[in-house]
RNA sequence: GGCGGUGUGGCCGAAUGGUUCAGGCAAGGGCCUGCAAAGCCCUCUACCCGGGUUCGAUUCCCGGCGCCGCCUCCA
């Protein structure tokens, strides 16, 4: 079973379903107001690991992420290019999935929009009004952060103690720092919902709280995000629930950044590397294998070098593919239950140990290929595909099984007649010609294989 | 200032109180090959500094130093 480490405990725990049904994950989708860059795709792909390493092991899960389509940013830059907040917020939209898409991130089960739940969000800030915890303004409605018992408990500090480093902008219709926005007036020219306390619109991330408990219900299993989210985004969203009285998160998880040159990588700093041109520019899986080597909980360097050296690594994943797919081994192999699988996932039940897994896997490769190379091709059948398995778990999977233009093999169809007469100048020549046709070729016992 | 994290071999990146100290990439040698490619085998190398605890510490403790993150833009 999995034990994650919980931000909220600082411990590990296993995951608990609601009632042994689904794991309920919620992550926290991005705002859409520009393209999305790596550490977008850390993220992502963390989390997608995450389910699909639950799912292979047969556990249900049902993820939901959301997409914040209202929010200032979006505001400005559909104000600068005179569109709409919605226009903007689509054409980034299609861009994340764009990217998701190219990475090889599922979708998740259930994808709000921020936008089609400002009904219930203003529902629950009347709510909070109710109760006394929230309170009115001339710009707005704001929590009062000193009526939340335990605020602070994902940052780690008192309420007093982040006060002592505060940099907040002081806000003289606020009762104090720390409160903050529920919901913002809306200023000519602004995009406003109707509502009691004013016409205007959600402010501090309302809809992850009202959305989450929605779609995955009270207590759900695990709340997920960026770790940059923990304070104050997601200890926002845990007082506004909190104060509602209502079980939010058993357990949250948050990954840490991506650096550059050791630097965090950030829209604020200026060094974000666009998702689009990595994908563009290497193998996608290289930056899953990247992230996959590394501890979700430790800062992730990222470069073209890294890149390229997933990128040979994964070749040999690939060769072991096509190797087994030339020598189909007996029927049981592929199925789990063997060493190499429960070694797995022993390491991915331990708060995703996901370098010490591939650790595994990488080992059980090189022993697949020595016991092919000896002849043992049911022996290493079976653990190659066991190897193979905990790729897929992972969401990394061979490339190069599709099939060859014909014109191609045709060429290696003449390569090996060229062999066979020991012709091998006339050999070389079309082997060079196959490489330049942005092929590879490779020898075997039953004659010339190529591949992409 | 408060809180948290981190410092490992050419690069990346784990684990660990004790001849065997992951894995990936790179490098060198070998086997295989007509030659390659792929694959296999072998080799290389580490634990920020100073104390302490210990029979023994990279691993535990204390003290430094360096780096990084959060403290209402941020995955």
């Amino acid at each position: 079973m999995l034990r994650l480490h919980d931000t909220a405990t600082r411990s590990l725990a296993p995951l608990h379903s609601l009632d042994g049904g689904a794991i309920g994950i919620y992550v926290c989708g991005p705002t859409v107001y520009g393209p999305p860059h790596i550490g977008h795709g850390r993220s992502a792909l963390t989390y997608d690991i995450l389910r699909r390493y639950l799912e292979s092991t047969g556990v249900a899960v049902r993820h939901v992420s959301n997409i914040t389509d209202i929010d200032d940013k979006i505001i400005d830059i559909a104000n600068a290019e005179h569109r709409s907040s919605g226009e903007v917020a689509a054409k980034y939209e299609a861009r994340w999935w764009e990217a998701m898409d190219a990475l090889g991130v599922a979708k998740p089960t259930v994808i709000p929009h921020a936008t089609d739940y400002v009904a219930q969000m203003i529902e629950m800030i009347a709510a909070l009004i109710e109760r006394k915890v929230a309170y009115e303004t001339a710009d707005g409605v704001y929590l009062e952060v000193a009526a939340v018992p335990g605020y602070g408990l994902l940052a780690q500090q008192s309420l007093e103690s982040l006060r002592s480093g505060a940099r907040v902008e002081v806000n003289e219709a606020k009762r104090a720092p720390f409160d903050f926005a529920l919901w913002k007036r809306a200023k000519p020219g602004e995009p406003a919902w109707d509502a009691p306390f004013g016409s205007g619109r959600p402010g501090w991330h309302t809809e992850c709280v009202v959305m989450s408990l929605e779609l995955l219900g009270e207590g759900f299993s695990l709340h997920a995000g960026g770790e940059d989210l923990k304070f104050p985004h997601h200890e926002n969203e845990r007082a506004q629930a909190v104060a509602l009285g209502r079980p939010f998160a058993r357990h949250w998880m948050h990954n840490a950044m991506v650096t550059e040159g050791g630097e965090k990588m950030s829209k604020s700093l200026g060094n974000v590397v666009d998702l689009a041109s990595l994908t563009r520019h290497h193998d996608a899986r290289a930056y899953r294998l990247v992230v996959l080597q590394s501890h979700y909980r430790a800062p992730m360097e990222l470069s073209t070098t890294h890149l390229q050296a997933a990128e040979e690594a994964l070749r040999r994943v690939d060769a072991l593919a096509r190797r087994l797919q030339q020598a189909p081994p007996p029927e049981r192999a592929g199925s789990p239950g063997g060493q190499l699988t429960a070694d797995f996932g022993a390491h991915m039940d331990n708060d995703l140990a996901t370098p010490q897994a591939l650790g595994v896997l990488f080992g059980g490769l090189t022993n697949a290929n020595a016991m092919l190379d000896r002849g043992d091709a049911e022996g290493g059948g079976a653990l190659g595909y066991q190897v193979l398995a905990g790729f897929a778990a992972v969401g990394l999977f061979p490339r190069g099984l599709d099939s060859v233009p014909a014109d191609i093999l045709e060429l290696a169809k003449l390569r090996d007649e060229a062999r066979s007469r020991r012709d091998f100048e006339a050999a070389d020549r079309m082997r060079e010609e196959i490489i330049s046709r942005g092929h590879r070729v490779e020898d075997t016992p039953s004659g010339t294989r190529v591949h992409r």
